[in-house]
DNA sequence: CGGGCGTTTGAATCAAATCAATTGGAGTGG
DNA sequence: CCACTCCAATTGATTTGATTCAAACGCCCG
């Protein structure tokens, strides 16, 4: 087999080059973030939704007509299957697009859960072609958030066969401040907008395992919780985690407890 | 939560209508792939290129340029991530597309082997672009491919998350006799073309727990070894498997020993 | 024929699930 | 304001499904 694996690593630099260039990268993101939104509403003055927690802003098995840009909250991707089998097989947040699948079967394959306000912006598809016609720039932003996507549903299945639980939850969380990070929000705070079982189910395992392994990461100071409630969590640093995951995966794992 | 699980089940209809309706379905399927590769050849005049088994069609890191099409052969999809962990996320066949994370970052993000003698048609995606302006239809394959291959990846990591190692198993052939029969090929009768390790790595689980699940569904003659060899699978009754997966999943599942 | 690889199978071990009990906030209403 | 309920979360004890370790087998190929 024509296994010539090199892998692909950034050469050696001091750790504060890595932190002042993912600093860079993240306000480069964050940008164009902002510049797709701006093009996308000059272009299109897509109908804009206010949704709030527990909203639907679709459903599956619903006639596709729609894409969905996500101006603001978070969301959630919810598979469920003809036997009745649930699962949350997506994130989504600011800059993100919803209703991918769409396309291909003409109806919504998930559910797509606010699990806060936000504010989606609703692009009848056929339009959006119209559109994209005219203004390659357009094209480019739409195959661009498709490649993502599925760039994306790759690193989750490999986090999910790869990874022992407490890491799974570590790199969940790293996950989710990356994608605050890349919107220009800030990090090293923020609320999880899920309850334990949901990040169970979307990470493979049960809502006990996903407390334990919190308990565990807080135990051993990689993050902390708010006074009040478990649900804010606080990473002093990010890249601690990361540390953490490779620490699991090592042969003789010097594990913390 | 605004949680109304409408589950999208066919009406109650006699097996005999559900299989003519499945064989209609899989004929239009394996008459769309060979429409979409007509057009493709007959606008584009792709390249093309033999592969052989263990070739790669593209590596991870490689600059992005052109995105290949499938005209026969299988093959895996494999991630790997910095650390070293390698990580089979996709199996593509006759008719798929490879290549689409790159569109985003500028280079592929995981290598595509081949596990078979096989033709993929290479197609530079300035090119396809252009070509996309003159003709919708061709644009619109592409979104379809895409979109499918979303769809896909999120019953992979529903199957990973929700299943038990037997069923995954099972769904694993299921698919694969599915992805066979969607392009007219015979699905009764086929020849895996991974190893153990390869559908344990895919899966999620170790090689010995592939190898014990196959040898179980062997024992309740759901599928069934050709005499020389365990890679040729007979599958006399693809919906039994589908029988299996529930039965697995029901809370006081009468497990098949 | 012998070596190498992929596969099977068994026994021991382990990580995660399950079962169960308790705690802690948030919200409600007297 | 407090008592009450309800639900999310934590933590412990136990079970279990899957991994690990180990041995043996079968097939392919030089």
């Amino acid at each position: 087999m024509l296994n010539t694996a090199s892998p692909i690593t950034a050469p050696a630099l001091p750790a504060a080059c890595h932190a002042a260039l993912a600093v860079d990268a993240n306000q480069r993101s964050s940008q164009r973030i902002a510049d797709a939104l701006g093009l996308l509403a000059d272009t299109l003055a897509p109908q804009r939704r206010v949704v709030r927690a527990g909203d639907a802003v679709y459903q599956a098995g619903e006639r596709f007509a729609s894409l969905y840009i996500l101006n603001s909250g978070f969301f959630k991707i919810v598979n469920l299957a003809a036997d009745g089998r649930e699962q949350v097989v997506g994130l989504k947040f600011r800059g993100d697009w919803l209703g991918f699948v769409g396309i291909a079967t003409g109806q919504y394959g998930c559910d797509a859960i606010a699990m806060d306000i936000g504010e989606v912006w609703v692009v009848r598809y056929d339009a959006l072609l119209a559109a994209c016609a005219a203004r390659p720039a357009l094209m480019g932003m739409v195959h661009e958030a498709m490649s993502r996507e599925i760039a994306r549903d790759r690193d989750s299945l490999m986090s999910v066969c790869t990874l022992p639980a407490d890491a799974r939850v570590a790199d969940f969380l790293r996950y989710w401040a990356e994608s605050l990070a890349k919107r220009g929000l800030r990090t090293d705070q923020f609320t999880l907008r899920m309850t334990r079982a949901e990040i169970g189910n979307y990470l493979g395992m049960t809502l006990e395992t996903v407390s334990r392994s919190l308990s565990k990461l807080a135990r051993s100071k990689l993050i902390h919780f708010a006074e009040k409630g478990r649900r804010d969590i606080h990473i002093p640093e990010v890249n601690a985690l990361s540390d953490f995951i490779q620490g699991c995966l090592a042969p003789s794992s010097p594990m913390l407890q």
